[in-house]
DNA sequence: AAAACATATCTATTTTTTTAGATATATAAA
DNA sequence: TTTATATATCTAAAAAAATAGATATGTTTT
C-alpha cells in the first residue's frame, strides 16, 4: 500500500467519483445485460458513460486505479468489470489517520 | 476543505514527510534560537535542510500546503514558522473514511 | 470465418507540476 | 544606514500527467 502512489490517483476528481461510485453500484449505474448483480463490480463501458471521458481515457484511469490495487478487475465474457478493493481502501484511511 | 487539494499534496513523498514531522517538532528538529517551544511549529530554514532540497522548492511547497489548509504559518522576527492544522487534517481523513 | 463489440495499449499532443536560480521583501544585526 | 539573514516570489526549463485518436487484442455473434 503506497500513500503517495493512492494519494495521485485521489489528486483527480473523476477518479475520485468513480471510487464513490462504485461503492453503490446498483445506484449509480444501469443492470447489465449479462448477470444480475454487481458483485464483479461495473464494466468500463458504463463507467465511460457516466464520466463523458474518451474510451482510452478511462482505461488509462482505471488501470491506474489497478496498480493502486484501489479496484479489482475480472474478465467476463467481453466486459472487464471493475470493483473496489475496500482492503486496501480501508488500509490506505487507517494509515493516513495514524501515521498523517 | 478539497480533497482533490489536499491528496494532491500528499502525492509527493517529501510534502507526507514534512507533515509527519510536524508532529513531533522536538523529535524531529533541532530547537530554535529565539524560542523555546515549537507552539507555532517549525521555521522554514529547518524544514529545508532536513529536505536537502532547495529553498524556493520547500517555499513553495509550504504554500501548496498552507493553500490547502494543512499548515498555519506565523511570522516570528525574520522566521516563518509552519505548524500542522489539525483539524483540516482531521477532517481531511474523516471525510475519506466516511465518503471514499 | 467474418463482422461486431468491449477493452487495452500505443502514440503524440497539450497541460500541469516540479524544480531551482535569480530577485524581491522584510526584518534584524552591525 | 549599510549589511546580513530568512523567506517569498518570479521566471524559465525539465519532468510528469492528462487526454484522446488510432490501433491491437480478445471475445462473442452471425
Amino acid at each position: 500500500m503506497d500513500i503517495v502512489e493512492i494519494s495521485k490517483v485521489l489528486s483527480n476528481q473523476t477518479r475520485v467519483n468513480i471510487l464513490k461510485w462504485l461503492k453503490e453500484p446498483e445506484v449509480n449505474f444501469p443492470p447489465h445485460q449479462d448477470i444480475d448483480h454487481f458483485n464483479d463490480g461495473v464494466c468500463v463501458g458504463y463507467i465511460q458513460d457516466k464520466t463523458g471521458l474518451s474510451q482510452s481515457t478511462i482505461s488509462t484511469y482505471l488501470n491506474s486505479m489497478q496498480n493502486a490495487n484501489l479496484v479489482i478487475p475480472t474478465r467476463h465474457g467481453k466486459w472487464t468489470y471493475y470493483r473496489r478493493n475496500e482492503e486496501v481502501i480501508k488500509e490506505y484511511v487507517d494509515t493516513l489517520k495514524g501515521e498523517l
